[in-house]
RNA sequence: UGGGGAAUAGUGUAACGGUAGCACGACUGACUCUGGAUCAGUUAGUCAAGGUUCGAAUCCUUGUUCCCCAGCCA
């Protein structure tokens, strides 16, 4: 068994998260009649980022593992933030996340006209009513955390005047700001959500699907039970800060008599090095400190996927933190754990020289190339092997020569030999400088006997360089990011700053002479790889043909250069 | 100050009255044609104080700390 079995295994010997205990046991007891229906309700009106990917293998996968369906619904109640934009966006990364919603694609506009229906029922009922108090006026009335509010004078009207009033809204009679639609619930209620909470706004405004059909627009609180609800829903999972909701979500069906879901509420993800708001991320490229939502820098799902993130590291992060009903901040070191173990097990292999250093084999013919069988990954013999040119000047990595080296420094210097990848043992004879001291080129021999890698006299060296040929080299420029914020916790600011403040200065750094091998050339957008000995990296869908760009994903771990910081803290 | 939630190694999570386990991180070592990967090992925890019990992370009491709520946002 291999270890990320054996992993699952221990993990999966567990209990069920407390969201799937509670599914499992109504499977058991049959409360649902065996159904599982969850959903996924996001508001068109920003892109989706990792947190929400917690959410949607959350919902999605609860459905797949229970033997349910999940909704794909969109939560669109509020004409003046919601764009068609956000609803392509959003359907195209919970797709390339790998979930399917088959044919169970809902909005909530589409429920409008019910919605009123239950809302005039609601006011036949006796419990609800037009109220004429702006919104201010409403803020006043409402009492603070510690003060019951107080009734609103129009309160008392009649079923009838209240229905007469409510037809009027919805045909446009009254301006904006008006008038609202109010549950008529307690204005004493500890739970300021009870207190006669507003279910209808006037908005004349363009919904970006109904058009001018509506002037008034539901709240999120009357809306989405009704959603729940219409679409039969058993399990609606939210986040924590609902849990204050959930008694409303449960006055509104209970009083229709209506089927009535399950709310759960759950903790937002929270990682370290990052900030997850829509507020904050809007922040991010509003003032230019990305260069929008797909930024690889971002959190964003469009962000991960241009940063060369997969479906599946995200999917396994996802089942790794698990699920709680208490805040937490999960290491940035776990997402990137996940993606390197997909990566490393998916990633074809290459050579690329990010900062060049030519070297000149003084002993091998000017004009003879020869191709070298390299393999494409030592992770899966299936993905074969392929050619790679080898000739007399060649690039190397400059950080992998030291003229003069420190302990444990295995790789190139003076007099000393190493292996090129799939190549020969080289020794370095002489460094080439310029009038200011830098090394500008080195010089070695190489061993003729040693061809593909291997000494046949059983010399061992203890280091092996990626390499380029310099003739058939491609030029391309390289991206390298870091983290965006230089804080684990962006947000922990002195006074009178806020989280920009922590912006990292050096979260993107542009290398724009690199050097990579010649298979690379046409490399597909967003197809990513393996560079040798230095990281994942991601084609870039800015690349050119004769001019790729690449993103770097993620570095390999990276042993020497703890050694040397610690060799630098003494 | 009212109401609603929640506290387990550095971090994330198990243990539902019966040996506090797993993962990430960090640190050792082995191996290696990637200083990658892999493998072996070390590190470190029940918010506090009482109580019930043969036995408490778990049940009870008191306290502490943290999060959410006063949009005609979701």
């Amino acid at each position: 068994m291999d270890n990320a079995n054996k992993n699952r295994k221990n993990e999966d010997s567990g209990r069920l998260d407390f969201i799937r205990a509670i599914v499992s046991e109504d499977l058991r007891t049959g409360k649902w009649d065996g159904r599982v229906v969850t959903r996924f309700p996001p508001e068109p009106n920003g892109y989706l980022h990792i947190g929400h990917a917690k959410s949607i293998c959350l919902n999605f996968g609860i459905a797949a593992e229970f033997g349910g369906r999940c909704h794909l619904r969109f939560d669109d109640t509020n004409p003046e933030k919601e764009e068609q934009e956000y609803v392509d966006s959003i359907i195209e990364d919970v797709r390339w996340l790998g979930w399917d919603w088959g044919e169970h694609l809902y909005f909530g506009s589409d429920y409008f006209e019910k919605m009123y229906e239950y809302a005039v029922r609601l006011i036949e009922k006796g419990k609800a009513y037009v109220c004429d108090l702006n919104a201010e006026q409403t803020r006043e009335y409402r009492g603070t955390l510690t003060r019951p509010g107080k009734d609103s004078p129009y309160r008392s009207r009649t079923v009838e005047e209240n229905l007469d009033l409510f037809e009027r809204m919805r045909k446009g009679e009254f301006p904006d700001g008006s008038r609202t639609l109010r549950a008529k619930i307690d204005m004493a209620h500890p739970n300021l959500n009870m207190r006669d909470p507003v279910m209808y706004r006037i908005v004349h405004a363009d919904h970006h699907r109904t058009g001018d059909k509506w002037c008034i627009y539901p709240m999120y609180d009357w809306a989405h039970g009704l959603e729940d609800s219409i679409e039969q829903v058993t399990h609606s999972i939210c986040t924590l800060e609902f849990e204050n909701h959930r008694p409303l979500y449960d006055w509104f069906l209970d009083e229709l008599g209506a089927y009535h879901p399950q709310q759960i509420e759950f903790a937002r993800l929270n990682l370290t090095y990052t900030v997850m708001s829509k507020r904050k991320l809007l922040r991010l490229v509003q003032a230019g400190h990305v260069s929008g939502w797909d930024d690889p820098r971002m959190p964003t799902i469009c962000g991960l996927r241009r940063r060369g993130y997969s479906p599946q590291a995200i999917r396994e992060f996802a089942r790794r933190i698990g699920v709680n009903k208490f805040n937490s901040t999960v290491g940035i070191a776990l997402l990137e754990h996940c993606l390197r173990e997909d990566l490393n097990r998916t990633s074809p292999r290459v050579m690329a020289v990010l900062r060049p250093l030519k070297v000149v084999i003084d002993n091998y013919p000017e004009a003879k190339v020869i191709e070298l069988q390299a393999v494409n990954n030592p992770e899966d013999p299936a993905a074969g092997t392929r050619k790679v040119p080898f000739s007399r000047e060649l690039y190397i990595e400059r950080e992998d020569f030291m003229e003069e080296p420190p302990k444990k420094f295995f790789r190139l210097a003076p007099g000393r030999e190493v292996r090129l990848r799939y190549a020969y043992f080289v020794k370095c004879v002489d460094a080439v400088k310029d009038a200011d001291g830098n090394i500008v080129e080195l010089h070695c021999t190489y061993d003729p006997a040693t061809r593909g890698g291997d000494a046949p006299d059983g010399r061992k060296v203890k280091a092996t360089l990626h390499w380029v040929s310099a003739q058939h080299a491609l030029d391309a420029e390289v991206r390298l990011y870091d983290n965006l914020f230089t804080k684990e916790n962006p947000d922990e600011v002195g006074d009178g700053g806020d989280f920009a403040a922590n912006l990292n200065p050096n979260s993107l750094e542009v290398l724009k002479s690199c050097k990579v091998e010649p298979s690379l050339a046409g490399a597909e957008p967003l197809s990513r790889f393996q560079f040798e000995r230095l990281g994942y990296f991601c084609a870039d869908p800015d690349s050119a043909k004769e001019r790729p760009i690449f993103n770097r994903t993620v570095t390999l771990r990276d042993t020497w250069a703890r050694i040397q910081k610690a060799q630098e803290l003494g």
